[in-house]
RNA sequence: GCCUUUGUAGCUCAGGGGUAGAGCACUUCCUUGGUAAGGAAGAGGUCCCGGGUUCAAUUCCCGGCAAAGGCUCCA
């Protein structure tokens, strides 16, 4: 019997009943086959060394591919189970699984103390074993005989996983002497695995429930050759040094106080012109776009939450009320912004001609999040966000979605976030209970964001079942010069407000209808997102951005005069700059100047005095000559419009 | 919130049962130097906070608080 095996350029060849992946590949060439990870057959990843089963498409796996690049790091927590049982007898397993950047495995030590200490000896060991070229064979076993095995090993993990599993689909893995209970797919033998690198280790309850026993997750990456694994310990020594904290730190952006609190950031001068600037981009933008400001204060009653429903549904979790003394009053530190707006919706008759109404306010929110997961200025007790409102007819909905979308892809534009990717988020398809709002309804919207996505040429993914209770959406993700993904802006469509502030405005036809709202924030929050930014930037700004564009810099004492006279000069043509006044050298001034990455240093010195130049220097580029404080204007300009060319 | 680790000068960190150190930063003086660290002197600490053990605690123990790495959660 011949089956015909297809393969990804659309060709089909023939071979034996019974040829495996592997077979396929070396048929093809031996270095195809000596680079085969796993295989995907008939769009399931599996064992490259199982015999196909029967005519089938075929993907041969490698490590360019993410499921190859998978399949090697669940088999290396394989390896590292297999050099942890022989280290240290009597461990006990959980889980093992493949991760985004490498692997985890969480074990039981039981009484023996494992530390970080012990990370080069398990490495070691890894590398022993895998060298040893041991064979991934996969056995299927009945439950009573898999149960038989762990219960013998003593191992209660994997007798309590086993508990969930359905007799007749239970397969072990064994390589050495080191067997698991696993689905696979696993690599034909160890010998793939060249690089090892034991990361870190850290607690995790078992099955992620805090009530149960806490296991020690020990995370590792590994890699075909010791120079990938090089450069990623670059990467993350890369990620340490722009980590936002430290940079935050250094540059004056931002600091935290015990006595304020964790989780409540504090804004230094020069972060705050930072978000200043932010802000005021963000303004003119909106501005552009017929949104409205609006300021609304930082607490509300509490029957405000009562009626949106966020009482019910987070005020236990939430900051308690505050009363006042008298009357006994409740208030609450608003945890958003969109309750407010919709009573200033609701503070006189609408038309639909009034329709769209966009409300936009820079508005600080509070809420309470756990003490452990407090992170920097990435998850906070307290933020400013980008916040607005629009308050549309459902056949708006698309048009200001495409706007929505432009101004997200404009803010992406001018601070060079290059790569992003938008995930939208409809409903569950099955189940259509937990969501409020008529199907109807619905369907225009969630119709209406997958178009206006299409038309903007967005890269697009679509999530069912991840669309909030109260309406479809679209998240974005941008990715960092370091290649890292993060969540930003988001758009989502709410019927749930407008019904519960019973939100109405007078249409054509003199009836009261329904406005559809639609929250919209394309920073997120600025704090989030000048973390990302820093982080992006490795804290070097856009000029337009920059806290200080330009320090001048006196060759001596005697120039520091003329230094003030430019620097005002400068001020006057709205370029933040300073002067360094310190009696150092130039070459220290410029080296701290550097440090600090102020973008442009600005040298006086006599033959600049009596010429009247200044000699500029460019951050990290080295000297760019000898021209007038107008001229060194002329190309911060240009600089700048270079930025934002097509913006 | 839970687990592990950490908390010493503005910053980065060393030390250790007898109330403390380095480098950088800061102040003053000398130096007036041309594209990534000039020299000297000085000042600076409730050793996170509160209890306990001890003749004596910054050090050991307990409890808080904060930070880091995870887990769980996120309008």
């Amino acid at each position: 019997m011949k089956i015909n095996v297809t393969l990804p350029d659309g060709s089909v060849r023939q071979y034996e009943e019974g040829v495996s992946a592997m077979d396929v590949a070396r048929s093809i060439s031996e270095g195809l086959a000596r680079n085969v990870l796993s295989a995907k057959v008939n769009g399931e990843v599996r064992d490259a060394g199982r015999p196909l089963p029967g005519d089938c498409t075929l993907q041969l796996l490698t490590w360019n591919d993410a499921e190859g690049k998978a399949t090697l790091w669940h088999s290396s927590a394989h390896l590292m189970a297999e050099a942890l049982e022989a280290l240290y007898p009597g461990t006990k397993f959980g889980i093992g699984p493949p991760i985004e950047n490498g692997f985890y495995y969480d074990v039981d030590f039981g009484d023996r103390a494992v530390g970080e200490g012990d990370f080069a000896a398990i490495e070691a060991k890894m590398k022993e074993l895998a060298a040893k070229k041991e064979v991934f064979t996969r056995k299927e076993v009945s439950k009573a005989d898999a149960i038989a095995y762990f219960t013998q090993k003593g191992d209660e993990y994997k007798l309590e996983l086993l508990q969930d599993l359905p007799d007749g689909s239970i397969t072990f893995y064994t390589q050495g002497d080191f067997t698991d209970l696993c689905r696979g797919p696993h690599l034909p033998d160890t010998s793939p695995i060249k690089a090892v690198k034991v990361l870190s280790m850290a607690g995790a309850y078992w099955r992620g429930d805090e009530k149960r026993k806490q296991l020690t997750r020990l995370y590792g990456i590994t890699f075909p050759k010791q120079k990938e694994l090089d450069d990623h310990l670059a990467l993350l020594e890369e990620a340490k040094k722009r980590d936002h904290r430290k940079l935050g730190k250094e540059l004056d952006l931002f600091t935290f106080s015990e006595k304020v609190g964790a989780g409540l950031p504090l804004w230094l001068p020069k972060g705050t012109a930072l978000r200043e600037r932010l802000i005021n981009f963000m303004k003119n933008a909106q501005e552009r776009d017929g949104y409205q400001q609006v300021a609304t204060p930082h607490i509300g009653g509490k029957q405000l939450y009562v009626t949106s429903g966020h009482w019910e549904k987070y005020g236990k979790d939430s900051f308690r009320p505050i009363t006042t003394p008298q009357e006994g009053e409740e208030f609450m530190l608003k945890p958003m912004n969109c309750p407010h707006h919709c009573e200033i919706f609701a503070s006189r008759p609408r038309s639909y001609k009034d329709l769209p109404l966009r409300l936009a306010e820079f508005g600080t929110v509070y809420r309470y999040e756990q003490s452990g997961e407090l992170h920097g200025l990435t998850r906070v007790r307290g933020f400013t966000q980008d916040d607005a409102h629009l308050f549309c007819r459902p056949d708006q909905v698309k048009e200001e979605f495409m706007k929505v979308i432009d101004l997200v892809l404009l803010v992406f534009r001018a601070l060079s976030f290059e790569h992003y990717e938008a995930q939208i988020s409809l409903r569950d398809q099955v189940d259509r209970s937990k969501y409020i709002g008529s199907e109807d309804n619905w369907n225009k919207a969630e119709q209406a964001i997958i178009e206006a996505a299409a038309e903007r040429g967005l890269r697009t993914v679509v999530e069912y079942g991840e669309a909030a209770f109260y309406g479809p959406k679209l998240d974005f993700m941008v990715k960092d010069a370091l290649g890292r993904r993060w969540q930003l802006g988001t758009i989502q469509v709410d019927y749930n407000l407008p019904e519960r502030f019973e939100l109405e405005y007078v249409g054509s036809d003199n009836g009261r209808h329904r406005p559809v709202m639609i929250h919209r924030a394309p920073f997120g929050s600025l704090e989030r997102f000048i973390a990302v930014l820093i982080e992006h930037t490795a804290g070097k700004f856009p000029l337009w951005l920059t806290p200080e564009q330009a320090i001048v810099l006196p060759i001596s004492d005697k120039f520091v005069d003329k230094a003030q006279a430019v620097t005002e000069l400068l001020k006057t043509h709205d370029i933040r700059a300073s002067v360094d006044e310190r009696n150092e050298k130039i070459g220290r001034k410029i080296r701290d100047a550097e440090l600090a990455k102020v973008p442009f240093m600005l040298i006086i010195g006599e033959k600049e005095a009596e010429a009247g130049t200044v000699s500029v220097r460019e951050q990290a580029h080295g000297d760019l000559g000898a021209m007038t404080p107008v001229q060194f204007k002329e190309l911060v300009d240009a600089r700048i419009a270079q930025q934002m060319a097509g913006i």
